[in-house]
DNA sequence: TTTCGCACCGGCAAGGTTGCCGGTAAGGTT
DNA sequence: AACCTTACCGGCAACCTTGCCGGTGCGAAA
């Protein structure tokens, strides 16, 4: 009932009570064999009387795990997010803790935080690299020490781990072919940074539904900018201000897509009819301007409880799962932007 | 420059490479006296080529604290990935690590978000309760342990700690003064859940503007409701179908402004003309919308770095700082759904 | 009777670190 | 010469838990 002690019942003062040894209660305690029944009981009831909670500090260094997970993300956007809702819901339920570090798209301080959860002693990594990211050295460290990771999201060819992906160059596929069979012609794409797979791959499906339909690559209506509205909104202004415009623009996020949206209203062009707008991760705010903009939804929540999940596994068996590649299928929401004609 | 054996070096490598006992390493890497300086040179030199790094769960079961804060909200939503960014600046800085926990406003959560950081030794806790949350049981044991605890935005007087918030007073006030002089009369309000108190402060601002202006409140034009876009819109559609319908509305925040929004819209209603509508949270979509919604902004990153300031100030010394209340001005973000007159 | 197996239990060490205390040698003070 | 100070260092215990090994006592099989 009590709590007979200032601090947190220990194992040994369950020991002391029952005039037995340490180990005992341990193995008690654990379930282990050795034990009698009589002792086994004893030796619960006292430790809920006592309200015993092990120390996971002297679990963790005796057995060298933390039972922590170590997650990387550039920041804590839409998204991003739900990712992390998605992670935490599966690792809570397996028993894992996480520790989720923000880079703010900074390399240092992705360093940084790798450093700090290495210091940590987390048991792993989830990842979803910054986009400043070039060069993965401060990764090399984690694969060193023969950790687990998971990438997820934003992966990347330099560091080889099992990952959990979006089909982006399918995402990238509907949402061009979308705009085509809408009857635009110049269709000009707002790219992300171009070491970032992620937005290489969605330009990839632009390109390949160019392709089947046959019209041809304008190589000046692809701008790489930042993932960043301003960003977008001076190179929409850019494309707009071209002798053959285009008339629709494909943006590789949705925050660049209320960048494009911006300068488009701006100029005074009007949606779908001048000019057709396609996001990409169908953000809410998609749904909330005028007009609403299509976007090509992504299953964030259901990604991020697919890379815990990998996580877990690979954990499981270190060697085997090596090579897994999880990629999910992205989803084509039609708004007002895109829709000349009503399908 | 090699590491000598697979695991991590320890003191007591180092140790025994220069046949002196872990003491003397110990208290060489600490600056500790009582260590001649060439033998501390010797270790300082080889615990770098070894890449020594103490093990921080050593550390924490011998010094009894984990340099580990556990912070509890109620989801992720823009305002708190902006705290928690604040909360991360300041904890890195002061050598803490942050573990988020997202209640995702249920209760049961909360509990279970609680039981996990304690049981992983969190030093103390930064908390924004759930807006389920009526009993506060489970905060008890916290304090039981003795543990510093901050809370900041969603405050309650059930939880007495050193705090952070808004004033949220100030922020109903300004709002609801400013609807009355773009010459509203019949001002509504949209309030969240009656058990959370920074719903009910809002309210309370908004009651004094109404008395300073002599305006008599109208306990119709309240309503309470879900901190949600749902329930809002509902909501709004039944101040709408009134006989006197309102010709203002005051949202509790912006998830709530989109939905009075929205059905304000359904009904064929103009702002600012028809009816006038400020949010808060000063949300970026509340400027992307059409129209765009006036909005109480809050420094929310400024909270979250205020929140973990007096954290670690709490930590310093437990006793004295008891009962501060650190409480930041909000600031009125005037658009278009209000602004029937140009200022 | 001896041997074996079985059920149960305790001791010790380890995991990495620090705090406390005791110890040694060199030098200086009475 | 006896004593004290100072600078340096090592041993031990502790933080809490578990794994390994070595017991003991008892009943059953050889």
């Amino acid at each position: 009932m009590v709590n007979y002690t200032d601090n947190p019942a220990t194992i040994k003062d369950i020991a002391k009570r029952l005039n037995i040894s340490l180990s005992t209660v341990s193995r008690a305690l654990r379930n282990a064999p050795d034990v009698s029944e009589e002792t086994r009981q004893a030796v619960l009831s006292l430790s809920q009387e006592l309200n015993y909670q092990p120390n996971r500090l002297a679990l963790s260094l005796r057995q060298n795990q933390t039972h922590t997970i170590g997650v990387i993300i550039p920041n804590l956007d839409y998204v991003l997010s739900q990712m992390v809702r998605g992670i935490d819901e599966v690792a809570l339920e397996a028993g894992y803790t996480v520790m989720v570090c923000q880079s703010n798209e900074s390399f240092g301080r992705e360093i940084l935080n790798t450093q700090r959860l290495l210091e940590s002693l987390v048991d792993g990594f989830i990842i979803s690299v910054s986009s400043e990211t070039k060069s993965f050295e401060h990764f090399k460290k984690i694969q060193d020490r023969n950790l687990p990771v998971v990438v997820f999201d934003r992966i990347t060819p330099h560091l080889p781990a099992p990952s959990v992906r979006l089909d982006n160059q399918a995402g990238g596929f509907m949402a061009t072919e979308h705009l085509i069979e809408q009857g635009y012609k110049r269709i000009a794409v707002l790219a992300g940074p171009d070491n970032l797979g992620i937005s290489n791959s969605r330009l990839d499906g632009y390109k390949s539904a160019l392709k089947k339909h046959k019209i041809k690559l304008d190589p000046t209506l692809i701008l790489h900018c930042d993932f960043n509205q301003d960003y977008a909104y001076y190179a929409t202004q850019e494309l707009l201000a071209m002798k053959k415009r285009p008339d629709a623009i494909f943006t590789i996020s949705d925050r660049m897509a209320i960048g494009a949206m911006l300068a488009i209203k701006k100029k005074g062009l009007q949606m779908p009819t001048d000019i057709g707008l396609v996001g990409f991760n169908n953000e809410p705010v998609t749904g909330l301007v005028t007009p609403s903009i299509s976007s090509v939804e992504m299953p964030s929540f259901e990604m991020g409880k697919a890379a815990a999940k990998l996580f877990i596994e690979t954990m499981h068996n270190k060697e085997s799962a090596s090579n897994i590649e999880k990629i999910l299928p992205p989803k084509l929401i039609i708004r007002e932007s895109s829709l000349k004609f009503s399908v």
